[in-house]
DNA sequence: TGCCTGTATCAACGTCGGTTGAACTGTCGA
DNA sequence: TCGACAGTTCAACCGACGTTGATACAGGCA
């Protein structure tokens, strides 16, 4: 349940939450993300790094960019995160 | 997607995920909750009127107890909170 | 009425997480 | 090799949230 929580405040964030959003779509290098994501490069990277550690996304380098996409089973991770999710128990 | 935000955050919490696991189960009076949850009583006051203003439990007065439960639709509205889940766009 | 139990509220505190600015790494092109 | 660009890391700051202790309120029982 630490972990089930640990995700779900790595989703519960506006910036996360909406770069999970745009990833759901396709992967992204960071400078894209920017573009929709309003905050500072650094910010960026800042909430690009919880979401890698929190094993959401993975990211790899495409020659001067770095792709991000959404880790395989980041979405089943996250519903099961919810509560009264079987498999979520305490 | 501010609101997807705040429902995440709201269950985003140690103890008030496991309330909420709790209140899966069936209803419960605070009392019981505290039995479960390892807090002080006014500390899981705090967290049950977080949830109450997240609208994802409910509350009613029996005699001396308050009874709490999940708002019927506490589960559909965290699952639609989370990120990808068309309904929760942008 | 008065006390006790169950629960909520309030003010004060401490800590953690998000934000910022500056410095650093790595890659490409001239 | 140098400079520009893409992205990361670091230290410092600040505010919000969770925690605590004290207080208040509401309902039952004597």
């Amino acid at each position: 349940m630490e972990s089930a929580v640990a995700l779900l405040a790595a989703a519960a964030d506006p910036v996360r939450w909406t770069i999970l959003q745009l990833l759901t779509v396709g992967q992204a290098c960071v400078c894209e993300l920017q573009a929709e994501v309003a905050v500072a490069p650094n910010l960026l990277s800042y909430h690009l790094k919880v979401l890698r550690e929190a094993e959401l996304v993975t990211c790899a380098r495409r020659g001067r960019w770095i792709d991000y996409q959404l880790a395989g089973d980041a979405m089943e991770r996250l519903a099961a995160a919810l509560p009264g999710t079987r498999r979520a128990e305490l």
